[in-house]
DNA sequence: CTGCTTGCAAACGTTTTGCACCAAC
DNA sequence: GTTGGTGCAAAACGTTTGCAAGCAG
């Protein structure tokens, strides 16, 4: 766990309120915003966990291939932990934020090649539903 | 072409400004920012063009299917038009803009069914890459 | 006439940045 | 001691909204 936290930031410092930060997001459920996770990290230490340094830390996070971004939701970008699984995508609960991996549905010759003689060079691929738990949750209605 | 702009707007009134900016539309070589347009707008008519004005129309647009937003650029939100076609995707070159689509790459059990346990309801797919203009242009280098 | 649309400006929420201070290496 | 990270506040960004005036229907 502890080097866990020290990989998150890759060679970059790890600093207390970095620390805090990355641990902060494994208790985070799912996906969550800059936001939420400021105020997870406030929850913990009133202190640290300003709104600059946790954007300056996702950004490092992600950089370090810690966090990925995930997908959107009302005009923030949504991140998640997802570990170091290869070339995949996400599923976002609209619930509760949770979320699930799934292959890229899209083949790799048209991924990597060709498409109306375009080079394809990155794609895009979310999908948004609702998780199990949320679909009991709601139940009938 | 008048009837195509008439239809622009859905049942909404199609008033100087809203025509002018549903004119620019089709000026547009391929997908546009909402300020794009507004720049468009203004090149032709300097007193139109506000920019709350064109967020109004390019909203209403959207609406009534006219306009569809195929992606994002540095934080800003894309649009194109492209005709009635089915449900479809869109590669969006990153030089030029110019747009191509490509038919859904996610099986339809996948997009609307189950995957991990989660009820998709909606997804996001956005290609991006370089058209075969831009690639041809930018040559050897 | 009615009420949708306009333009302006101000508000908004997210994200970024300038700066002086501080701590990790 | 050098460099990169922190915190604050302010700015930047795209976008939305309140309002009085205007024009389409």
């Amino acid at each position: 766990m502890d080097d866990t936290i020290r990989s998150a930031y890759g060679k970059g410092r790890l600093t207390k309120p970095r620390a805090t930060i990355a641990v902060a997001t494994s208790t985070m459920r799912g996906a969550f915003t800059v936001e939420d996770l400021a105020d997870r990290v406030r929850e913990g230490d009133p202190s640290a966990g300003a709104t600059a340094t946790v954007y300056r830390a996702v950004t490092a996070m992600e950089s370090a291939g810690f966090l990925e971004r995930v997908g959107t939701r009302a005009g923030s970008a949504l991140y998640a932990r997802c570990g170091a699984h290869s070339h995949h995508h996400h599923i976002v609960c609209d619930g509760c934020g949770r979320i699930a991996h799934t292959e890229c549905p899209i083949e790799t010759k048209v991924a990597t090649e060709r498409a109306d003689g375009f080079v394809i060079t990155r794609h895009e691929v979310t999908l948004y539903g609702i998780c199990p738990a949320c679909a009991e949750k709601d139940g009938g209605s």
